[in-house]
DNA sequence: ATAGGGTTAG
């Protein structure tokens, strides 16, 4: 940078021609704002003070500003301010960098305009702008409108395949992900390591263990490289399956490590509730010094949490705050959890109180809950009041109300706040789960009969809620069997 | 110079 800042100099210095001094101007922003070592304040300056620049030096910036955290909508801007001029006209390449642009912060309206002019451009058939507006479509989980500009796509190849299977596991639409990977195969298109990552984490959606381990089998036998994105994926997929060992195994196969890497490990050992574990390979981390950024510590505050570990979570919190992670709505809810899991309700209304941002509907409802196993029915209905003002129309915060009511027994109470809530015609969401059997992902909510097998898995859930009751145990109300109870009473 | 990838609390 400096050599280049150096030239740079010396250019402004001479009398050249200005289609030369334009020229070379635009290689240094194009070197500023793409190169890893570039810099991309610098690359804006440079760009302001071309006299007239060409197409090459708009797409250097516009592409520059797209890949920059936190600049993307800068590139929007950049677009919108070549299109105003009316030249030079866009290209291609223009269309593909500010599409991603779009995707990158889900500008619908801006993507959409986008998509106009591409129809008018007559740019509509090349692959690379077609691509990109997939992946924009799905990125804005508009996920019809991808679908269908996918299958505008004559010729489709790896990359559009794997766009869109990718937008797919990212909407949880997980059955369509498998589907369309299994078309892809069918018409002869090979998948490569990016494919593989989306597959993956579609299965970790969805709890596909047995697809996950085929995919994975799949890698060895190919020998796909499995590089680090791809580990990361088989220990989020390993982990959220339920397999924390091969996870682990996974994990430490791998030769380099990142921050995501870590995380993923220490989020998969914290569901688990391995939470010493997860502990300890925080602490690994810090040894191998990588930088912990704020979904690890996530991961290790909800450790905290699960394993009832109070002062550990402290600490942690109090070394975030002094490094320069700031404590963002969910580090929060976090927090508010693991205090309200230790009985320490006061103190979560404090740190609440204490936020420099208002609290949001999330962290109110951690706390409700907290309430709600304390039995503080006053603190309760204080919280539950800012809650049903900040959404009067989600089911779930009357739910929790009437639980706390039903939790100290106030019964007429209860019965008030599930009228209210038929009174305003808000049902609850269904509670849902899902299990993969043979590759097939298969989806219940409660009440729903919809299944074809619905009435024999009724009959064995009803066989093994009658055995714990012969065991003399009371049916245990977890998430899950609460849901299958419902089931069988309905 | 162009399009697709991993981690996120309750």
């Amino acid at each position: 940078m400096r050599v280049l800042r150096q030239i740079h100099a010396r250019l402004c210095t001479r009398p050249l021609p200005i289609s030369t001094l334009s020229f070379a101007l635009s290689k240094i922003v194009a070197f500023c704002a793409l190169s890893s070592i570039g810099d991309i304040d610098y690359a804006r300056r440079v760009f302001s003070r071309i006299p007239n620049p060409g197409i090459f030096s708009w797409n250097s910036i516009i592409r520059g500003c797209s890949l920059v955290e936190n600049h993307s909508r800068e590139s929007v801007y950049l677009f919108r301010r070549l299109v105003r001029r009316g030249y030079p006209c866009p290209n291609t390449f223009t269309l593909a960098f500010v599409l991603k642009a779009c995707s990158i912060i889900s500008a619908c309206e801006e993507g959409l305009q986008v998509h106009t002019r591409v129809f008018r451009s007559g740019f509509g058939s090349s692959p690379f702008v077609q691509t990109a507006l997939v992946n924009f479509y799905a990125k804005c989980e508009e996920i019809g409108l991808a679908r269908n500009t996918f299958d505008e796509i004559p010729e489709k190849n790896l990359v559009a395949w794997s766009t869109m299977i990718s937008g797919y596991a990212k909407v949880g639409l997980v059955n369509e992900a498998l589907g369309l990977f299994r078309e892809m195969q069918k018409v002869g298109v090979e998948p490569d390591e990016v494919t593989l990552v989306s597959v993956i984490s579609a299965c970790a959606g969805a709890g596909a263990l047995d697809i996950g381990r085929w995919v994975h089998a799949y890698m060895e036998r190919q020998m796909i490289d499995i590089d680090l994105e791809l580990s990361t994926a088989l220990v989020n997929m390993y982990g959220k399956c339920g397999c924390i060992e091969r996870a682990k195994k996974v994990f430490c196969e791998m030769p380099v490590k990142d921050a995501k890497a870590w995380s993923t490990m220490i989020v998969g050992l914290a569901i688990h509730g391995l939470s010493e574990s997860a502990l300890e390979t925080f602490s690994r981390m810090e040894e191998a010094k990588v930088k912990p950024n704020h979904v690890t510590l996530l991961g290790v505050l909800s450790a905290c949490a699960h394993g009832g570990l109070v002062s550990e979570g402290r600490k942690h919190w109090s070394s975030m705050l002094e490094s320069r992670i700031e404590p963002s709505m969910e580090h929060y809810s976090c927090m508010v959890d693991l205090l309200c899991r230790a009985h320490l309700v006061d103190e979560a209304c404090n740190l609440v109180e204490d936020m420099a941002i208002p609290p949001n509907p999330v962290i109110l409802r951690t706390l409700l809950v907290g309430c709600k196993k304390n039995k503080m029915l006053d603190r309760g209905e204080i919280i539950a009041e800012q809650l049903l003002e900040l959404e009067p129309l989600n089911a779930e915060n009357y739910v929790l109300l009437s639980n706390l009511y039903a939790s100290v027994s106030q019964w007429e109470k209860m019965s008030h706040i599930r009228k209210k809530m038929k009174d305003k015609g808000i049902k609850a969401v269904p509670g849902c789960s899902s299990i993969e059997v043979d590759g097939f992902v298969h989806e219940f909510a409660m009440g729903d009969q919809s299944h074809p097998e619905t009435e024999e898995l009724t009959e064995i859930l009803r066989d093994i809620s009658e055995r714990v009751r012969d065991f003399g145990h009371k049916p245990f109300i977890s998430d899950v069997s609460s849901h299958c109870l419902q089931a069988i009473n309905d």
